[in-house]
DNA sequence: ACGCCCTCCTGTTGGC
DNA sequence: TGCCAACAGGAGGGCG
């Protein structure tokens, strides 16, 4: 589910109410998530204060004097913060009591999330420390995408979904970002020339900063650390557009499956 | 190194 | 209405 504009929802939306403040208790519902949720974990977080709240790709880190925790939402997940005491919903896994009053519960009905603590610098952490640059800084432009695109015959769509190679793209925002630099997405890596790459950063800097301005896309389930749900889904150009016409040219959009993953593109609007 | 495929899970949807 | 297969926003890991 979740892509880097609705991860980077979720952060903004957790600040307010939980940066800055001090973790009384942690309950553990469920620990059987992507990873095992360590038996250590109330004590490991029990009292300290929550200083920044900060994003890797589609990771989440809570920094503590002590430690991280870094939180994925996996393809269901959601952080929500609760006001007193809700009623505990299902697949409510772990919730986190501030000082506040308030919780912040993890929720997530497939469990591929993980909730992770490390006391070493989360950058060395085996699950960080290959990522890609971030998609918004600067170190991610079209000569970075030219360079690791060389001599790829994977396609681009699926090079996109290459965490290593390109990080906070996910399905949704991979079809969208290659509408938009109208390129097609079985074109071979190794096809894009230097131009075609410097468009596709841009196509894809652009849909994740547009998405973000939107509050992320909700197809089905998304909401935000304070339970509102995303509109991109409205400005979506051919996700889950099958057969619709295309709202640039009509011509209908094709759906076809790549690395077992649904692909939508126009034939028309992309070469 | 690369690229493909499987896997982990639950919930929803669509076809018969 | 019921059953069952297909599919869903991620990504690590194993294999050839």
């Amino acid at each position: 589910m979740p892509e880097l504009p609705e991860v980077e929802t979720t952060r903004r939306g957790l600040l307010r109410h939980v940066r800055g403040r001090r973790i009384q208790s942690v309950l553990v519902h469920e620990q059987r998530l992507r990873w095992p949720v360590t038996p250590e974990l109330p004590t490991l977080l029990s009292g300290q204060l929550v200083r920044a709240i900060e994003r890797r790709a589609k990771y989440l880190l809570l920094r503590m004097p002590n430690g991280t925790l870094i939180v994925h939402l996996g393809m269901s997940g959601n952080l929500r913060v609760v006001r007193g005491a809700q009623a505990l919903l299902p697949h409510d896994h772990i919730e986190l009591q501030l000082d506040s009053g308030a919780a912040l519960r993890f929720n997530d009905p497939r469990r591929f999330g993980c909730f992770l603590y490390t006391t070493e610098a989360p950058r060395h952490h085996k699950l960080l420390k290959d990522l890609a640059p971030e998609p918004l800084t600067r170190r991610f432009d079209g000569e970075y995408l030219h360079r690791v695109t060389r001599g790829r015959r994977v396609a681009i769509k699926s090079l996109l979904l290459n965490g290593r190679l390109v990080t906070g793209v996910g399905n949704i925002y991979a079809s969208e970002a290659l509408f938009r630099a109208r390129l097609r997405p079985q074109r071979q890596a190794r096809s894009l020339t230097r131009a075609h790459c410097t468009r596709l950063v841009s196509a894809i800097r652009a849909v994740l900063k547009s998405a973000i301005r939107a509050g992320g896309t909700t197809l089905r389930d998304y909401v935000s650390a304070e339970g509102a749900p995303g509109y991109f889904k409205q400005k979506l150009y051919v996700y889950e557009r099958a057969k619709l016409p295309c709202r640039r040219c009509r011509t209908p959009v094709r759906q076809l499956t790549q690395g077992q993953r649904s692909t939508y593109y126009c034939p028309q609007c992309q070469r």
